[in-house]
DNA sequence: TCGTTAACTTAACGTCGTTAAACTAAATAA
DNA sequence: TTATTTAGTTTAACGACGTTAAGTTAACGA
């Protein structure tokens, strides 16, 4: 194997030949199947040349995190579009469900799992509304407050959004953990995410 | 070292101290630092004595699981005394909200983290009041439902336990899992517990 | 042409969960 | 009492893991 000197273009190729192999276990198998051993193999690599790219395996995960960010606020933003506010609230509700539970892994690892969060080490901009799903939360947050849709005494739109997120999320969150769980006899997704939407807005809205 | 062939309550004993082991490492530096090995270590035994009280390190994570459902059960029950329902909704939700917090790595185990679940590995009792927290805010929905607190269409008591349960898990599995990013902006818990509260119920409860 | 250096590999360390085999002392059977 | 079984435990080992140190090879700059 003859080692040449390569452009940051082709470096850049093997980063991302390395995430998408990463990424690839880790869809079917989860986290811990993520092992530099294995991701090695797949690309064609010894183990240690994994490390010429990324820190550690943390970073590997952190990679594809950051691209699944991406993902998550790219689904959202056509939803933007949307012109009436509750209804494009609603609307970013069902999309983050859909995502949440067609990728549980990625899920788990970006809103289940306390990170080690260096800021640093993400590239992701924060309050980059076509980077950050949450940013667009808030922004239509702010505009349904702007336009007096909430009941008069909250007075604080960010932590409306943080409590329109945190329902959202305890549906996901508990359908991903504990979904094959026979202690619970659980009720539909759909209804437990419409009875949640339902009753959050009827709490936070001013009209009935 | 002589061994001594042991009564039931010995092993028992034994088995006690290393679920104790265990809790400690667990409770001080989270799951993945608790190894068999440090554990032998710490109960003074060799790290293959343990396969002896337990088939696996899964085994011991499930029997601290399990002590500590019994604990949160336990301080459920307490509040279960309160006459007023509504004010008992709102009570376990803030007992809850107390135990996760306060047993972050527990509450991670139990209820972030996709489960084996082997239902007969474990020895709780299902719609057992008194070791099951589930059970004991089925039963407050029931009675308020019952009573018709809800709104009439509502049907379904289940579901609207399940949808408070998400709300509060929602809440406490952000704080456990971000709060320490510097992506959000995190409001107080304590408001953001109250406004899911309130708003959950308004939005649930037939007056007002 | 000759070092320097980038790219990569092999070998190894120390960790982990777990299994197989050996050992030891008590309980039981003769 | 003595021989044998058996419960309790340990030592040794396997195969995996993440990661580091040291070596190898080929291209590049001088």
């Amino acid at each position: 194997m003859p080692p040449r000197h390569k452009t940051e273009q082709q470096r850049q190729e093997i980063r991302n030949a390395i995430i998408d192999a990463a990424r690839e276990m880790f869809i079917a198998r989860g986290v811990e199947a993520v092992t530099m051993r294995e991701i090695a193999k797949k690309v064609g690599y010894s183990p240690t040349a994994l490390y010429l790219h990324f820190e550690d395996r943390d970073a590997i995960l952190q990679a594809i995190c950051d691209t699944d960010f991406l993902a998550l606020a790219n689904g959202m933003q056509a939803i933007m579009r949307e012109p009436d506010l509750i209804k494009r609230i609603n609307l970013l509700a069902q999309g983050y469900t859909q995502f949440a539970l067609s990728h549980p892994n990625h899920y788990r690892l970006m809103f289940m799992t306390p990170r080690v969060c260096d800021p640093n080490a993400s590239i992701m901009q924060k309050e980059n509304t076509e980077q950050d799903a949450y940013a667009q939360l808030k922004l239509v947050v702010r505009e349904a407050f702007a336009a007096h849709c909430f009941r008069p005494e909250l007075t604080d739109a960010e932590l409306i959004a943080q409590t329109l997120w945190a329902g959202i999320h305890g549906v996901c969150s508990l359908q991903i953990a504990l979904a094959n769980d026979t202690w619970v006899n659980w009720r539909n997704i759909e209804q437990r995410l419409h009875l949640m939407q339902q009753s959050l807005m009827r709490g936070l809205l001013r009209h009935s």
